[in-house]
DNA sequence: CCATAATTGTGACCCGGGTCACAGAACTTT
DNA sequence: AAAGTTCTGTGACCCGGGTCACAATTATGG
């Protein structure tokens, strides 16, 4: 499962066998099963995870109890509570597995250690961070600008697999409507 | 001018004369006035903007016409249509001042160029794109999860000094309300 | 200092989407 | 295969917030 990393990485950077020795070194693998937390709410975080095999789902629960879906991760992405990570603070999201999920995870300490030995590594981050940032700001726009029916197209435009592998109510919480809404969309 | 964005650079690292010499080489100053443009939807990006003075509106207009507030950016913030910036295409998005405004810009190919000759530069913005990524999607879920005046109230908190600069209409867009529903809050 | 533009407040009306409730279908799990 | 769960569709009802319209107040620049 390193071998998925190797690869994901070189989309960006090339990397000699020795470079990426140096990198997972610094990750740890973990397998969770369905419905188990990889985070919860108000513990700290220690790693970033890059899902491998699976699925996961990063949820904001509000006061009254209801579960927000800030985003999805599948294989190839990373995923975590980002803020509590970097900032080394308790999390105010839960990362929970849809799927059984195979990930690797690095600490903030190894990440930073990483790219002090490797400054490659930090285009690598900043160029997920750029993305992330537009990927972020443009839902946001969504959310702003757009109906739900056209959010929706948008969601199976941009992510056909999800809706193979994501329950309609999950999909819905990431839309922020409510589940009838959604089923009642004209197909 | 320059004095601003050195240190403001140097909240994050530590910076020599040399080094801010070859930095301030790669910008060009410009000043706009109330209401002029510094992007417009469907040309291309060649800069990114670092506010010196002054207050600028980042705007996503839909097909109804309708201004949605992406961000404001005023003393100190970076801003300009980022996707667009960033991967050579055209603008979805227009950069427009609201105040009379003085800006450092810097091209694509010289931010390139600055962090290959001065790596360090890197991971400034790599803190920057974090920072980006961790506001947008707090944004998202703050959209998500709460109602208008917990919106605006975080807002008040957050950015204390917009509510004295920017009108009650621009917020209004900037939150996701019509500009009578703001107007209606409870104060 | 006047004329025009920008900004804000308020009333009237309406509708998209939330909530509650129930029922059938599609899964897991033993 | 039976017994839970989990997931999805639909009806009934209601309300927050959008839209339109008008008026008052406050910049702003020539």
């Amino acid at each position: 499962m390193l071998h998925h990393l190797r690869t994901h990485i070189e989309k960006i950077i090339p990397l000699n066998d020795d470079e990426f020795e140096l990198i997972s070194s610094c990750f740890t693998f973990k397998k969770y099963k369905r419905h188990q937390f990889l985070i919860q709410e108000g513990e700290v975080v220690p790693y970033n995870y890059f899902v491998v095999k699976g699925l996961l789902k990063l949820v904001y629960t509000d006061e009254a109890g209801k579960e927000h879906i800030v985003g999805f991760a599948m294989e190839d992405w990373w995923e975590t509570d980002f803020p509590a990570y970097y900032q080394q603070t308790t999390a105010t999201m839960s990362l929970e597995c849809v799927e059984d999920t195979e990930v690797l995870c690095i600490k903030l300490d190894d990440y930073k250690k990483l790219c002090t030995k490797l400054p490659k590594m930090e285009h690598f981050f900043l160029e997920k961070a750029y993305m992330g940032f537009i990927t972020a700001q443009q839902r946001t726009i969504s959310m702003m600008t757009t109906g739900i029916k056209e959010r929706y197209d948008q969601l199976l435009k941009k992510y056909p697999s999800w809706v193979q592998r994501v329950p309609k109510s999950l999909l819905a919480a990431y839309l922020g409507v409510s589940r009838e809404t959604l089923s009642r969309l004209p197909l």
